[in-house]
DNA sequence: TTAAATAGCTGTAGTCACTACAGATAGACG
DNA sequence: CGTCTATCTGTAGTGACTACAGCTATTTAA
């Protein structure tokens, strides 16, 4: 039986995510020892792995929640998980497209700016000015 | 001059995110009507219109506040908003980078899913077993 | 002129996914 | 046995808002 400050070596999950992981009931109840410090088993640290990958992934807890239901279910078709996997990818592929835009933008403000006084810099004056930048970020 | 909710509509920004930005000491507190409403004035238009803009462009709050007093010290150089830029623009690539190893380490885990049992879900499989999984995206 | 509808006021609490702390108890090691 | 580290519970803080409750101001229509 591992402690929890050996559950969060063994998942690099710190030991204060591991009990709100409990409270909000991602995590089930461990055992207790005699004085009431909590012990896992594997299937704790299997779950634990499973939910801090799921993070790492940018899963939300909610989507996570629902992967682990599914996962419960063996004899279920795994279509579900397809489809919770594709709309999370979705939303990672939009993530990226809006961030290249804001990159972009920064990009074009640096290359306006020429140095010298904040009157003519060009980044002061396009964050003062919405209208002279392209505005595909939004 | 403009009441709070003429504010809202020129700048996109709602009525409670004004008082919230005033309440951190982003927005000047502004006059006030016989009946205690706010009323605002062009300034307070064009300092919302930047600080907006730069929200839009990932700035975080600390950093536009750092913006504003540069920006409102015209004699100074430019260099240190240049260098605020610069490095809001390295973290924004960092952070598609990072984006993209998600993306694609889902497309790898669906590409794996070839339906059927959730037992046998490439999915499910590689969100309990980080090790089947190229570790970039950490 | 007045009633109703809309807009605004303050202050507090909720969101997400943790993180940090305070003050107490448990367990490990010499 | 003493000391040190680990763990316990419960609460509050983070960022950047958002929502709501219960009240007052202002605007518009009758």
């Amino acid at each position: 039986m591992l402690s929890i400050g050996e559950l969060s070596r063994a998942t690099d999950c710190k030991v204060e995510t591991i009990r709100y992981y409990e409270k909000i009931g991602l995590m089930p109840e461990p055992a207790r020892s005699a004085g009431n410090q909590r012990r896992y088993g594997e299937r704790h640290r299997d779950r634990l792995h499973f939910i801090r990958h799921s993070r790492q992934l940018g899963f939300s807890i909610e989507a996570i929640r629902e992967l682990l239901s599914l996962a419960d279910h063996d004899h279920q078709d795994c279509a579900a998980v397809d489809a919770l996997t594709r709309h999370h990818r979705q939303e990672v592929e939009a993530r990226i497209r809006s961030l290249a835009a804001l990159r972009d933008e920064l990009d074009r403000m640096l290359r306006d700016c020429a140095g010298g006084d904040i009157a003519h810099c060009g980044v002061i004056q396009t964050l003062a000015d919405h209208g002279r930048c392209d505005s595909e970020h939004i």
